[in-house]
DNA sequence: AGAAACCCTCTAGCCACTTTAAGGTCAAGC
DNA sequence: GCTTGACCTTAAAGTGGCTAGAGGGTTTCT
């Protein structure tokens, strides 16, 4: 049998660090062929080995994107230099950019789930059929685009 | 010049039925190619040709499109037929279904946006110096992920 | 015959991963 | 010292829903 679990003298194989993150080994090589965390080859082995250093690092990529940041707006913060004040403003500006995105997400969802309900009753208290489809189709064709330029829809849900 | 556009007696070229139903020419092929629409070869010429019904068609997907339905959802209800009870109630599922992602998405987006208000208040006020980004790297500390399982991270937005 | 406006197919790229295939490494037990 | 099996490796392809570009063909008018 291999390790199981305990931590080897020299640091983390990228299973223990994935079980120490809640980052999947695979997104920890991902990671590291995008940049956001240095390439660990040790030389020794062929296995990637991992500092606990290396470890916050991921946990902290992973509370960015839990936040629903890009990669992108990861790269930029996790560059950032603590102590000059224009990394500093830098960052205020990443999470202000971000934070306007999610209460224009927000907005667009709200209004969809007001849709959508509202959708839904027409098909609530019906004797024998609902009448959702018709409706459906009927907005189809009342809802004539602007003679030119393509409207923009917002990405579909993942369906986790 | 070619057309330039007046409806040619047989149809709608792409370029038209994407003017007038607010899809793209291109997005018409790829949703050709997903057959959810059917393939339109005239054998005379080698130009789609499109008919009023298959506007109508295209303008139902682009609504249930920018109610954010998947596209799997989205040929589901294409495949409906309006008289039949089944089908009636496979119509309602997928909405009910949907409604219920849309609200799971709502749900995260409120708590994340709660979230990065509080972060961002962190960094206001202050004289000098913003406390930001030493915020983060504590939260990612103490931010310890359950010992086994990857927690599941939700998408992130499309920053467009 | 030429020009302009339209159309065609095919390929690659986007994002943030996951999955699969095919194989290499390491420690323990016999 | 050899097998077992848990771990690791790389590389490539797949996911969803498109968009963009290359490189060319068609149609119609002048």
């Amino acid at each position: 049998m291999a390790v199981l679990n305990p931590q080897t003298p020299q640091g983390y194989q990228i299973g223990q660090a994935a079980e120490r993150t809640g980052v999947s080994a695979a997104n920890i090589r991902f990671y590291e062929k995008e940049k956001l965390i240095p390439a660990r080859g040790t030389g020794a082995s062929s296995y990637r080995i991992y500092s606990d250093e290396d470890l916050h690092q991921l946990r902290f990529i992973r509370l960015l994107r839990s936040m629903d940041m890009s990669l992108a707006e990861v790269r930029t913060l996790l560059h950032l230099d603590l102590r000059k004040k224009t990394h500093c403003q830098t960052a205020r500006d990443t999470l202000d950019d971000h934070i306007g995105h999610v209460r224009t997400r927000l907005k667009e969802l709200r209004g969809l789930e007001k849709d959508l309900t509202a959708l839904r009753a027409q098909c609530d208290g019906q004797g024998e059929q609902c009448h959702l489809i018709e409706a459906l189709h009927t907005r189809a064709s009342s809802d004539v685009p602007k003679a030119v330029g393509t409207a923009r829809q917002s990405k579909a849900h993942a369906h986790v």
